[in-house]
DNA sequence: CATGAATGAGCTTTCATTCAT
DNA sequence: TATGAATGAAAGCTCATTCAT
């Protein structure tokens, strides 16, 4: 009547593999036989797993999701300030971007590329929430200029994917000062 | 008296087929046989044009970034102020970004994979001098942050594809209103 | 003392799968994961009962060539004339197919294809002696044409599994009538 | 401007190869990689020739049922009696099934698995009507039983496909002695 | 120059079978 | 006995590229 269960390092160390190929190859070239390669597993074994392809990578992107989320929102208060907030979450978010630099890079890939289902990246989306919260008060507080939540984004945390992006293949470091300075930008671009 | 066999009309097909291709359906799904269908030659054509597959993209990637900087730095003129230079090339950008919308998409997808040589990336860079040099004049006249470069693209150009790529996917649309609203962020965001 | 554990619904359920899946996808497409699933017991339980898969289908085939003869033969009788006997054999079969009418499609897939061991299919030809035998008597009493067994067999027996296929795919229908002519035709074609 | 030219003998050898195959090891068991090989072409160029291993049995398929009914009704002649002309169709295709043994066999195999699209065995069908016609004269003039169209087929053809399968597997022979009675019996089962 | 046929290598996925419990 | 996980081998099929004309 026993078995043997299914374990959750095979799916960790696949999930791990196809980060690691996508950012190192892109998505193309990136095969099942070699994500079985560096996951120490059979081919046979991803379809134990995962559906396909396909679900393999968005099972990865909403798991990364999720993990990004998770980091973003972290010592959340709500006594603090709109601005300490946004400083909260924005160094959140630039902190897991510096540490958890090939999740990043895969969040920026997939946002760029068609390669996650429609209906995944949507899934993605809601993660935001809190922070679109946040700006809609900062505005009602007149702290934040009244424009499109897709302007917020794209002028606080939109570039933090270049900053990352460029230190990884760059002689540019994100330095405690640039970051600082990334920081100062973010703000003034949104602040009333 | 050397004739000029080569038709630049089939050369030109290819690399709009592989465009067209690469943003609808990824890099990964762009083969070789569907790009020159749509260009409407044979497979085996593509190969008088290009070396190889990866030829082809790298020579369409800097293309567009020849074709991008050419609409960045029109009108531009010595007389400007900093400033008025800035908002001039920044409007550029936006403005080719909307018009050329799936070369944007194109050159957003290369930014964040890995299907661009290094190679041809490093070439692709040097596009940008200009803007460079422009920003290096504000800094020594005081008008703009005295911070890195990275950092000034990060917050005023980068955030453009965030914008326009959203256009496409989504409900957002970039009016003329939400348009000077960017540029005044972006402007805050670097301006002394 | 001996206990038998293995159980027989398993074996039965198995094979009745197995005949299930063989008749309605072919001999290809009826994995060995399909006929768990559809029997409900794991894949690995298969290899308890049978050696592999073509033992399972050997043992198919056997018990279902069989069951065939056991009504086959039912009610016969030493006593009835020739003519009589071979109509209660012929209408016994006629009956069976028609009742048991997976189990004839798949005689009929395993006559026709090279899914089955040589040995079975040997195996399998014993189950016919007494039409046979009785064959011989009517041919030894000047009621049945002396022709070869093979060609009784062919005008008598062999037709009703192209009727019963027909009837299975088509809107032809086996009524009383269509049997009784049918009857009729076989009798005719081998009586002298 | 020139090219190779698809060649109607790979075609060929193709649907040589698969006949080959499935006859002697059964649809499942021949692969796509033994097809190419024995026809002495890479696996990639069959999909040149078929869209897919379906749609070369398909064709495989179409194909023999023309060849079969192109050889059946050779010679036929309006001015022959009802008894002359089945006699000739009868014999036409005894000797197509003798002389064309893998084709027949391939035929049975068809007709007795699923392993033909519904829409090309409805193709096939159609290949038998001079026969129906023949049948429906013979009825009207008294010479052919009044009984269902598949009581005939069932009768007078399908007997000859177990008739050759048996030549193939066993030590019967199909004589001319035998042919002659075969033919005989199925005249007998059918005539008023 | 231009082509469609041709291909070896490699892709994703499935399979019959075994393993470990 | 019975299981679900695990797998090497192989399936059908596609791809970037070359061949022969």
């Amino acid at each position: 009547m026993a078995k043997r269960v299914k374990s959750n390092e095979k799916r960790t160390a696949l999930l791990k593999a196809t980060l690691n190929l996508v950012i190192n190859n892109g998505f193309h070239d990136a095969p099942m036989s070699k994500i079985a390669k560096i996951a120490e597993v059979s081919p046979a074994t991803i379809y134990i797993y995962f559906e396909n392809k396909q679900d393999l990578i968005n099972q990865l992107y909403l798991e990364i999701k999720a993990s990004f989320s998770q980091h973003a929102f972290k010592n959340c208060d709500e006594n603090k300030s709109i601005k300490e907030s946004f400083e909260l979450i924005w160094f959140n978010i630039a902190h897991y971007k510096l540490q958890a630099v090939e999740e990043g890079m895969f969040l920026s890939q997939c946002d760029n590329t068609p390669m996650i289902d429609d209906e995944s990246r949507q899934e993605g989306l809601k993660h935001l929430q809190p922070l679109l919260d946040l700006w809609e008060r900062g505005q009602e507080n007149g702290v934040i200029k009244l424009i499109s939540p897709y302007l917020l984004y794209a002028y606080t945390i939109y570039p933090l994917a270049f900053l990352t992006s460029m230190q990884q293949k760059d002689s540019f470091q994100l330095t405690e000062k640039n970051l600082n300075e990334a920081f100062q930008s973010a703000w003034d671009s949104i602040k009333v």
